[in-house]
DNA sequence: GTCATTTAGATTGCGCGCAATATAATTGTG
DNA sequence: CACAATTATATTGCGCGCAATCTAAATGAC
């Protein structure tokens, strides 16, 4: 395919990493449309939904579950704070950490979110085979290389 | 696992989309140390990768190669050109295209850069299959969901 | 040729993602 | 108890990624 590159290996259409890379962009841009209605962005929603399934926990606890350091949280989620949609609250017993305390508004965001994963799943073009096999290369690339 | 969630599929853990995110960001960053030497970021150094294959290609075949609108392209070859790698001037035939010249210096990076592909497949956890396999399933994802 | 349309690229603005650094609270050590 | 080390979060700065908008050049329709 390529005239002017004898050897393939820097050769962009040849690298994984660049399908990989391509592919996660497209998909958190076509989650965008799915979330207009949320108001929140792809990252917004990663962190309601770890909200959504334990609230009450601290910024690092949350950080670890969505793979950010707190150079993403703390502007993230004083936005979601700004939306009203959660408090950060120093904890009593060490006030070094912060909790997250989902508001009443963010609480009930959860059910408008049910239709999320449900419209994302159906116009995905891999079937859940393929999903569940993504998945795991994903995760055990992940694990590997940032260990 | 999660105590207060009932339904699984408001969980991160189950999401397929949540594990292609965290793994292209965890590669992304792994290849900053790689590129470090370059004095080149993941995307520069794909911008560079496609000049190698072919110098002199316009600002609009660049960006369709590497997935990227002019939004983003336009100040990273404006960085690219600032470190001294490429010259950007303006097609003679069509003065709305702008052309990307490879200097001297942008095309001896070229062979330094022959060690990234070697150094971050020696550090894959993955084997040439389960690579293969990853782009395939990359590549369909992204070519259905932004069609 | 005139004027609407299309096209290539640039600009603006915002939200990440993350390295580096700072601050303040807590813990560990002697 | 003093004080070094650790820990949790915040801040700064930079480079994307991309939607929206703008400008200017080229093309198409009549």
């Amino acid at each position: 395919m390529s005239q002017e590159n004898n050897d393939a290996s820097l050769c962009i259409e040849n690298q994984s990493c660049f399908s990989l890379y391509s592919a996660a962009n497209a998909m958190v841009r076509s989650y965008r449309t799915a979330l207009l209605d949320l108001d929140l962005t792809y990252p917004q929603y990663l962190a309601m939904m770890v909200l959504w399934a334990e609230d009450g926990i601290s910024v690092k606890a949350l950080g670890e579950k969505v793979h950010m350091d707190s150079g993403t949280t703390t502007p993230l989620l004083k936005r979601l704070e700004g939306k009203g949609l959660l408090e950060r609250v120093r904890c009593k017993q060490d006030e070094r950490s912060c909790l997250l305390q989902l508001t009443d508004e963010g609480k009930s965001l959860k059910s408008r979110a049910q239709e999320i994963p449900k419209s994302m799943a159906c116009q995905s073009p891999l079937t859940q085979e393929e999903s569940d096999q993504l998945k795991a290369l994903c995760d055990k690339l992940r694990l590997k290389i940032s260990a």
